[in-house]
DNA sequence: CTGCCACTATGGTCAGACCACATGGCCCGG
DNA sequence: CCGGGCCATGTGGTCTGACCATAGTGGCAG
């Protein structure tokens, strides 16, 4: 197999850091030596490096930022949800990702944690602050996007009850996918006072399910929901 | 609205496309102008410009190619499992997701795929493209990264007759996050010939299932498949 | 001891050049 | 008139070297 159809120069940086990454020479929270650096060790420009440093960012891998100190250079962090959630946005802004099949999916996957949060071992403290969340919105001089903001954050909450990092993930990428479609929607939305109320008092009671243990009532209650709000709304 | 969050030079390429994207004016199979053009047009350099374009490709949005020609340039295609896909592997290989979950996720949307397939219209042709595959994958001297490459075809053509382009996206993209990792198993495994045949008569056994619009049947029966495999194998 | 400031290392951007490649048309020979 | 080979052209890919903006750091002066 004498193929060899990476040629590309920073095909090399990138196959790199995913072999450290998966040998654990490299960690979350560790700094990848400067562009020049690699440049130099690898025997390529750093216009090269810095494609490949690109693609990690845009993947949620890395993170970068000028200056010096430790806060600065390329750290390797792992966000896989808002690099996920933008690569889906520009697919449904090319109309390859409908929007109906992004809630559909949405739903499957919160039924899905909830139904799981129910036998599962989570903290009684994550419970706690999916709470703090629901109070937060509740003030009434919240501005619609803070109080979207929070929804999407109260909703990762719970769907990580169910203790699967790919679900919670995904279900966080979707949701970041269509915010913007989301917010747009709601600004142009007379009665927005009525539906927030009604709001709050699902997710009361999705809340009160889930801490009962009552699975199944909890993924139908969250389906509801959803499906009830993006009716509303959309 | 005087924000100005984007001071980065290839945002505003970025942001561009996505808008153009939205609105319908570039779409897929589309060109894009070529990267010394954008860099005029927009007043910056050409590396910029690059640094935007490497990052819709790495997202899956266009494709770049050299040369002449209609087939030469920046193209927007729409790639999404294959982006997304590295993008997860990464994560895995950085072990912010764990291949157990990965597989959870797997086996969620496997499972709501077929029971929602059972009441969807798909065409006939759909089927029958799947059994072809089982049909290739009968050939005994299959070595086994072809198998595995087959059976990954077949699992997304079985989860596409649910009609969720998102769900069908997400399942390929979490098969070929851990893809090396299978075949790497698979590769080491004794009794390899056995397991396949095994494998052979489920898949055959879900797709009368779905043939028979047996819906909870298909579910249950993928869901055995692929937590039997992963047991055999991983 | 304190506050300011130059120094330094980082990523971000720019400019211009050359390379590898694939096409399409031109030219020349048949 | 036809066919094949060759080269002009335009594409992305890479390289070089420079300068800019930023943010810690450490020394220096008060």
């Amino acid at each position: 197999m004498p193929e060899r159809p990476s040629e590309r120069a920073h095909d090399a940086v990138l196959q790199h850091i995913e072999d450290s990454l998966r040998s654990g020479e490299i960690k979350l929270g560790d700094r990848l030596p400067g562009e020049r650096a690699l440049a130099e060790q690898f025997g390529i420009s750093r216009a090269s490096v810095r494609d490949a440093i690109r693609a990690l960012e845009v993947m949620g891998v890395v993170r970068s930022a000028t200056g010096s100190g430790p806060n600065a250079g390329t750290i390797v962090v792992s966000d896989p949800s808002s690099a996920l959630g933008s690569a889906l946005r520009l697919h449904v802004a090319s109309q390859r990702l409908p929007v109906k099949d992004i809630v559909e999916a949405r739903v499957m996957m919160e039924t899905w944690s909830l139904a799981h949060a129910a036998d599962a071992n989570w903290e009684p403290v994550q419970l706690e602050e999916a709470r703090k969340l629901l109070d937060a919105m509740d003030d009434p001089a919240l501005p619609s996007p803070a109080f979207t903001a929070l929804d999407a954050q109260f909703h990762v909450a719970l769907s990580a009850l169910a203790g699967n990092a790919v679900v919670s993930t995904m279900m966080d990428s979707l949701r970041e996918a269509i915010r913007e479609y989301v917010d747009e929607a709601v600004r142009t939305r007379a009665q927005w006072d009525d539906i927030v109320a009604e709001l709050r008092r699902q997710h009361r009671e999705i809340l009160e399910a889930v801490e009962r243990r009552d699975g199944d009532g909890a993924a139908h209650l969250v389906r509801d929901h959803i499906e009830w709000f993006y009716a509303k709304t959309l």
